[in-house]
RNA sequence: GCCGGGAUGAUGAAAUGGUAGACAUAGGGGACUUAAAAUCCCCAGACCGAUUACGGUCGUGUGGGUUCGAGUCCCACUCCCGGCACCA
């Protein structure tokens, strides 16, 4: 047998592949269809990383697993070439971004095939194609006509020095400075520009509740929920009255979410840009006393970018007091200052605010900085979770929810306070001894006359004291857990479980406490620096607030909410998504201007709507297409004189918001897709992908996804059945890799020096598929040197039946492997065929039938060297190509080893028992084992705890 | 600040509540070799005591708890890494 040479073989075989697109989807199939998706890559010019390579393997693997388990797999690759980078580097060279972006594409590609990867080139796509943005611009028009795309003004980024729009990301220098332009420098400023948007927004609530319909990382649906940032609350309107005599009243909206605090409004605040305040400075207007400082402080705001707004300290708080004008409270009816100030924001709510200083974080800061009145109106419940009582029976409380406190306090009892949902806890009267700190540990004698026998002596110290014997903890880890409020008595064996959702409590005010005589010793000096130096966000009892007194504040939400007049409604943070870049290398958006300025779509028979070549690269000041004159002529030609084209390109998340619906039928020149199409092999059924990039890429495509639905073109609802994040790979040292440091690793060098089936292993079994891991370069010969292991065992194949323990370890690596594919753990499956090999490396001969598994079961994740071995030991594809099944019966060898504890520690192991061995002699056995028996004689035997095959446990006092 | 994720040998890591460290790298020892590389075999968590072959204690970031038994479950904490960040 010849030498493993990679080179030679792995060359041959991508040969083949290709030659008999081995690797092509079936539309005609009958056999159960699986899609599993890459995230296309960006062509950069430096080609693929090895992060590029984990993912890809990763469902290449999957992909190959599959078509062996008989499932007709769609498995396709595309580029989305249109982006920044190509443009940026035309600007500085010159060459049309179509050039460079070719090149980049062969060179990725060339890549990508060098791997062994199992695409389906037939259905290769490029954004940037005219055969491809044809349909780009079909959906923008999609969009447009049903209502989900218009043109808006809105702020901009923009570069006075290079005279261009700048995207957020590009704001921020390399050096990590903020609100200057990437690549000069210049400090950024805010323009106003009219601008292309989808309507997103119009299914928010979709874009958060079909979240529970898909298989995605948590982590990821929680990004994507709180990126939409749904909340629930109220909207009431506060009337606005005038120091100026007959001036009329006025009515302002606000959003809040706690509309329970109503009572607690001392003050309101309009944002800036609060179209009331842009009224009352204008030049008609004579309501404001100060109007002048008013509308300095506005034109200040104004100006600052939203990373101005970032930079400055967060928490210092800016505004000016609204002279002559007051909100009355709707709640209470008292007349309350106004104010306008930044911390409010123009575009989310109604962009005014009701100021709740006792009970938000923010508004509390403000109202320290300006001397606004702080009234609370929530206090947090108080839980009473533990009671010691002193000696006799009869002192022991009768733990009555309502009285208890009150009737039986005296002078020597000890008690746990804990503030529900402050995040804030009480402490215990007088037991944090002299010198103690909470978390630490300390000792304390229990003394015959405490009443306590048995209890263990060293105890935590927590936040609000400490607890004797694990009753307490147990009953916290409750209180924890199950948000069940719990009383305790002082026996530690009683405990009353009081039920949140039941009412039956023992809740108690914190006024109420604090007019226990007995108690105010105890808590008085918390309370007062708890309510004098934080706002209470959390949940509790109302105080101050009329006839709401003593409501639990979630129910009293509802009722003021009614009282004022007010109505429950919803915000988000999403925005509207603005598509339009003033950039050259992107689809052009297919629209154009009559004479008057108006818009109009261009009528589907133009696309694709070509995007022009005559142009130069080098910034203006307006977008590159503004230069073309074949574009303006082409317009003119088409439209007639006097129109115009739309000179601004789609955001290229635009192109990949629907891609993988092209893949289903990528040449089609009538659809972006059949519907026939669709329906066989959408949705993607595994979507891999980075983490880092993926909440605005997920978002848009299923946001597209919905819209297509909406309107009847597709049934589903989510694009991406199952999603999964590769994690990033690091470079050596640990840190993220990165162009401008060097430490980039290309995977070319290791192909070459190695070969891409051990890349491939090397890449799956550095660790988890998720985490986030650094590359070792000296690690990959052990991959390496495993498949030469492989290789060898080859020249020992034989015509011989596997002895048992190779029949049971073949059949348990069957199933190993298979599970772990199935949950993508690649690290863990080539582990257990390293294990296998191994296994079969010690044997004189390697029974064919073992190696033919061997070959089966690494042939997804290494298929050069699989293919090549199957060829060479003289094996059929079809009888290696299936994917084998375990037996069953087979799984368990005869003989196991168990092991022996006593106590719970290990002190003994029975080796070459029977599979199976009855629990009466597995103990029998035990108890004679000479290192068990030495253990036993200890003490006396009073229990023996015995998990079948794998271990007995005596219990030994 | 908020929301996620994480912490296991020198390193990457493995482990349905059941013999922690599988598998691999680096390391040590040996075989083969004139030698080196490659390959193969053996050792390898720390500490203590014996050293023929062993025995014990400790050990999965820290402190507690639940359990016959905890890396795994519960509570509290520390540190690290990501994301969001005045969203009322």
């Amino acid at each position: 047998m010849e030498q493993y040479d990679h080179k030679k073989i792995e060359q041959k075989w991508q040969q083949r592949w290709h030659e008999s697109e081995a690797f092509r989807a079936d539309n005609s199939s009958s056999k159960e269809k699986i899609y599993i998706l890459d995230m296309f890559p960006y062509p950069s010019g430096s080609g693929l990383h090895v992060g590029h390579v984990e993912g890809y393997t990763a469902t290449d693997i999957y992909s190959r697993y599959k078509r062996a388990q008989g499932y007709n797999v769609l498995h396709p690759m595309g580029w989305d070439a249109f982006g920044l980078p190509a443009e940026n580097y035309a600007i500085k060279t010159g060459i049309p971004p179509v050039q460079t972006t070719a090149s980049s594409i062969d060179t990725f590609r060339g890549q990508i095939k060098r791997l062994g990867l199992s695409y389906d080139w037939s259905r290769e796509i490029g954004t940037h194609t005219p055969e491809y943005y044809k349909w780009t611009q079909w959906f923008f028009l999609f969009l447009y006509n049903n209502g989900l795309a218009e043109k808006r003004v809105a702020k901009v980024n923009w570069c006075p020095k290079d005279q261009t729009v700048l995207a957020n990301e590009q704001t921020v220098s390399e050096s990590g400075e903020k609100g200057v332009c990437v690549r000069c420098g210049t400090k950024v400023v805010q323009k106003d520009l009219a601008q292309w948007f989808f309507k997103i927004t119009d299914f928010a609530d979709a874009l958060v509740d079909d979240l529970d319909q898909v298989d995605w990382p948590e982590s990821t649906k929680i990004n994507q929920r709180n990126w939409i940032g749904r909340s629930e609350g109220a909207e009431v309107s506060f009337k606005v009255v005038f120091d100026k005599p007959d001036t009329k009243e006025g009515l302002i909206p606000v959003f809040t979410t706690r509309p329970d605090t109503l009572f607690g409004v001392t003050y309101m605040v309009l944002a800036p840009e609060h179209a009331w305040i842009t009224l009352a400075i204008d030049d008609n207007h004579d309501v404001l006393v100060n109007k002048e400082e008013v509308k300095a402080y506005v034109v200040a705001a104004k100006n600052k970018t939203d990373l101005d707004r970032q930079i400055d300290d967060a928490k210092e708080k800016t505004g000016v007091k609204l002279e002559g004008v007051w909100a009355i409270n709707p709640a209470t009816k008292e007349k309350i200052p106004m104010y306008v100030a930044d911390y409010v924001l123009g575009g989310y709510g109604t962009g005014a605010v009701m100021g709740v200083p006792a009970h938000d974080e923010r508004d509390f800061a403000f109202a320290k900085k300006f001397n606004v009145p702080v009234k609370q109106v929530v206090a947090p419940y108080v839980v009473i979770t533990g009671v010691d009582a002193p000696q006799s029976e009869e002192n022991i409380i009768k733990f009555d929810a309502e009285s208890a406190i009150i009737k039986h306090w005296e002078k020597d009892l000890y008690y746990v306070v804990e503030f529900a949902n402050t995040g804030h806890h009480g402490f215990v009267g007088g037991h944090v001894e002299e010198g103690e700190k909470p978390g630490e540990t300390a000792v304390r004698e229990a003394t015959e006359e405490s009443g306590y026998k048995n209890i263990k002596k060293s105890t935590q110290l927590f936040e609000y004291g400490y607890s004797r014997g694990y009753k307490v903890r147990k009953s916290r880890e409750e209180l924890c857990r199950d948000r069940i409020y719990i009383v305790e008595l002082a026996d530690r064996e009683r405990t009353d479980i009081v039920d949140k959702e039941t009412k039956q409590g023992s809740w108690k005010t914190a006024d109420e406490i604090l007019k226990d005589p007995v108690l105010i010793n105890h808590h008085k000096l918390y309370f007062e620096h708890y309510i004098q130096n934080a706002q209470f966000t959390g949940d509790g009892v109302l105080v101050n607030s009329g006839t709401f007194d003593g409501m639990p504040n979630e129910e009293a939400k509802k009722k003021i909410i009614e009282f004022v007049g007010g109505k429950v409604t919803k915000t988000y943070k999403l925005r509207d998504w603005l598509i339009s870049r003033q950039r050259y290398w992107g689809a052009p958006i297919p629209v154009v201007y009559d004479p008057e300025g108006k818009p109009h779509a261009v009528p589907e028979e133009h696309l694709p709507w070509i995007l022009p070549t005559d142009v130069e690269f080098k910034p203006t000041g307006v977008s590159p297409l503004g230069q073309s004159k074949e574009l303006l002529e082409r317009t003119e030609k088409i439209f007639g004189k006097g129109w115009t084209p739309e000179i601004d390109t789609m955001d290229t998340f635009v192109c990949s918001s629907w891609y993988f619906f092209r893949f289903a039928d990528p040449h089609n020149e009538n659809e972006f897709a059949s519907p026939e199409a669709i329906k066989k092999w959408l949705p993607v059924d595994l979507y891999m992908g980075g983490a880092e990039h993926t909440v605005l890429h997920l978002m848009y495509a299923r946001f597209f996804t919905k819209a297509l639905q909406k309107f009847g073109l597709i049934s589903f609802s989510e694009p991406f059945l199952k999603l999964r994040h590769q994690g990033t790979i690091l470079a050596e040292d640990g840190t993220k890799m990165s162009k401008s440091v060097g430490n980039v690793i290309n995977p070319d060098e290791f192909i070459e020096l190695y070969g891409a089936d051990t890349v491939r292993l090397y890449e799956m079994f550095m660790g988890p598929l998720e985490a986030m891991k650094p590359w070792n370069t000296k690690s990959i010969i052990g991959v390496r040197r495993f498949l030469e292991r492989v290789w060898k065992l080859g020249e020992k194949v034989a015509d011989i039946a596997p002895d048992l323990a190779t029949e049971t370890l073949r059949n348990q690596t069957i199933k190993k492997v298979s599970e772990d594919l199935d949950v993508l753990k690649m690290n863990t499956a080539v582990s257990a065929l390293m294990v296998f090999s191994n296994h079969l490396a010690g044997l004189e001969q390697v029974p064919r039938p073992a190696y033919v598994t061997l070959l089966q079961l690494l042939a997804p994740l290494a298929p050069h060297i699989t293919y090549e071995l199957a060829e060479v030991v003289g094996l059929e594809h079809s009888e290696w190509s299936v994917w084998p099944t375990a037996d069953e019966t087979k799984l368990v060898s005869h003989t196991v080893s168990i092991a022996v504890q006593v106590n719970g520690k290990l002190r003994g192991s029975l080796t070459d028992v029977p599979s199976g061995v009855s629990e009466d002699e597995a103990l029998t056995l035990a108890r004679t084992n000479p290192a068990v028996a030495l253990w036993l004689a200890k003490g006396k035997e009073v229990k023996a705890i015995y998990v079948p095959n794998k271990i007995i446990n005596f219990v030994v006092l």
